[in-house]
DNA sequence: GTGTTAATTTCGGCT
DNA sequence: AGCCGAAGTTAACAC
């Protein structure tokens, strides 16, 4: 990894035509060949960039960019498309290199998928006599999360979201009117489980008659840990 | 803003928890006291990292990190909410800290306003006698891309999209439904308008009686450019 | 501030 | 390889 601090300024010309006034910047090259320009705020994404496969070229300025200043021109080339980035460096005031190696990756814990699972297995959270039928239920438009019975026997749909929103409730909602199409699975009913439910998606899911069921991730692996406890 | 290349391992707890095994990676402290953990490959998305407003801290390692050889513990901690970075450093391979002051930030060119632009100029690629009304038609649920009136002469309310998704199709629907209810209108059919429509979107686009036109910026221009030529 | 929508989204999973 | 949906989405803009 390369690390250069530069008064510069940048053209992204691509999906989108971008500029960056001359300033003092950023300028990170991976081992990969892709470029990050950074600046000293705003948040985790660069001002500008450009995504492997690239190549980047060292090149001299022409006449007219020498008059303003600029003393090396970053030619920085997409492999698989005309997305182009060219930094125009004026002056440089760091310039380092690094091996850092390849990164052994990151690990994640307590996503969309997981509490899915979770609640696979406990499904009787949601119920008294409640059997789960399948996870991920496919349909036409989409995959259903958790399709279950009820005490009853009665089919229904559940949607699980880390954070209950509208969308939520529209694809819970598209899915109930498709199956409930369907003479074998008809009447679906529709439970919007979430581990925080905003309060106008469960006003409209409410509306149109689906439950609203707030998941705790710990109240669920408590649940796991307390079972294997028994065995 | 701080650079520090480092052998560390690193443990966010928030919304989710996320661990880095022991690597050398870069450590970006930013202006604002936010923190980027990069590695040397991947996009522009940092492994992990913590956005502003936030502050780190510096402590001595435990008994037992230090036993495991860690040197420094920089702690960073959100400041609105229970997020915390906490990246274990064994050693730092660089350090240097530069001022970048603050940057002029981006001009951009080229994205969807661009394509409702083109199209408005160009509702005759929609089909023969079409005419614009006007470009974003407010309605009380938000703006309709492009009000037309078709051969005709009945109203027809466009959405726009770069990629055409299912939440463009449920953004149209509404407006449809609404501007249907209303009498000086109705009846108002939909087009969903996109450089590309995903398949899903499409199904349900089109079972809803809403026609999808696929757009061509190029053509788009390219059509502005042949008429530019005739004069 | 809250809510909505776009993004050079990126990323992972599955077909 | 393409398609689809989630993301610690982030970021811009309207109300």
């Amino acid at each position: 990894m390369r690390l250069v601090i530069a008064r510069c300024s940048v053209d992204y010309d691509g999906r989108l035509s971008a500029h960056l006034p001359l300033a003092t910047r950023l300028l990170m090259v991976k081992a990969d060949g892709s470029v990050l320009v950074h600046s000293d705020g705003g948040s985790y994404k660069p001002l500008n960039w450009m995504t492997p496969p690239c190549a980047m070229a060292e090149l001299a300025p022409e006449a007219d960019e020498l008059a303003d200043g600029v003393r090396i021109v970053w030619n920085v080339q997409h492999a698989k498309s005309e997305d182009r980035l060219r930094v125009r460096i004026h002056e440089i005031l760091h310039d380092s290199s690094h091996d850092l190696g390849v990164d052994p990756g990151l690990v994640k814990d307590g996503v969309e998928a997981h509490l899915q699972k979770l609640l696979a297995e406990h499904i009787h959270t949601l119920g008294e006599g409640y059997a789960l039928v399948r996870r991920e239920y496919m349909t036409p438009i989409g995959p259903v999360d958790i399709l279950a019975r009820d005490g009853a026997g009665l089919t229904v749909a559940v949607e699980i979201k880390r954070r209950g929103e509208i969308d939520g409730v529209e694809q819970l909602s598209r899915y109930l009117e498709l199956m409930n199409r369907d003479p074998h699975l008809a009447p679906v009913s529709g439970i919007f489980a979430a581990q925080q439910i905003k309060p106008q998606a469960r006003t409209l899911a409410e509306d149109r008659g689906i439950r609203c069921v707030i998941l705790d991730y710990d109240e669920l692996r408590g649940i796991d840990n307390s079972e294997h406890r028994l065995f």
